[in-house]
DNA sequence: AACAAAGTGGGAAAAAGTGGGAGAAAGTGG
DNA sequence: CCACTTTCTCCCACTTTTTCCCACTTTGTT
């Protein structure tokens, strides 16, 4: 399970030094590759192996021949890549995938459960709860 | 179960001694990882690994793919971070997490019944009821 | 008063983070 | 189809930070 936030950087050739907090979390039997995603609100989401199966099932089970369920199904393949970790524990963010996220020089880093998510700062402070009472509130709502 | 309230304090390195009475109620069954959490009133809450899946297991349950949803749990599952007791029984305070407490020097440690909550002394002051009449009526509410 | 337990401080070793370069692969043009 | 250029990948080496452990001081107890 992932957790906590980091903050940390994409060096110019475009690589992310993942913290190793986060790297001692990702299950090892499936060796160093993961599943990068472009996901909600802009952000990237990692995925290890296993959780991305999970999630990959679950789209493969759509219907093809539905119109709707079969443009679901090829926009969330288009917008999957893998990616490895290098020796020394970074992983290349394509291009494509920078962009997407308005990744430049700073990334935050947060554990989400299941999955990692990297983050534009900027982007990132609009899609948490900043506010203690407001986060507060809403686990009143949700919680028991 | 943890009660009472004790003064400590974090050295220059961020380190906290929890007091022998609080460590001596935590279950060793688990070792000594604890869970480090951004809580209620910019305090934080230090949680058994027992506990801690307790709230985590509820935060799971709920749906990735509602935006809400989504944001109440990444404000939650970026405010917690493992932490482990030094062989002197101390715990690393991370910096984020000192400045969300504002805590310096000087810590309150409270036993909290299933958690441990550490304050800086000013704001603990602002969220406990000193005048026992208050409590006396508030116990009234809410007790039979 | 002496002993034991708790609290405090510091330093060395290990790990994490960072940058760069050489070789391989891919792409392009003649 | 071959040669040349450019991009990408992989790995090594250095710097900085963190972690872990040891030893000393202080407090409380018998």
């Amino acid at each position: 399970m992932f957790n906590s936030q980091y903050d940390s950087k994409l060096d110019p050739k475009g690589r992310l030094a993942l913290p190793a907090k986060i790297k001692a979390a990702i299950p090892q039997a499936n060796g160093i590759t993961l599943m990068l995603r472009m996901a909600e609100d802009h952000c990237l989401a990692l995925y290890p192996l296993i959780e991305y199966k999970k999630l990959e099932s679950q789209i493969k089970s759509l219907n093809i021949n539905n119109a709707e369920q079969r443009m679901l199904q090829r926009s969330f393949f288009n917008s999957i890549v893998e990616v490895e970790l290098d020796s020394a524990g970074r992983l290349l963010i394509p291009k494509l995938y920078q962009t997407y996220a308005s990744l430049e020089k700073d990334v935050v880093v947060v554990g989400m459960g299941t999955r990692i998510e990297l983050w534009n700062p900027n982007q990132y402070l609009k899609n948490i709860i900043v506010d203690t009472a407001d986060l507060s509130s809403l686990m009143e709502k949700y919680l028991s």
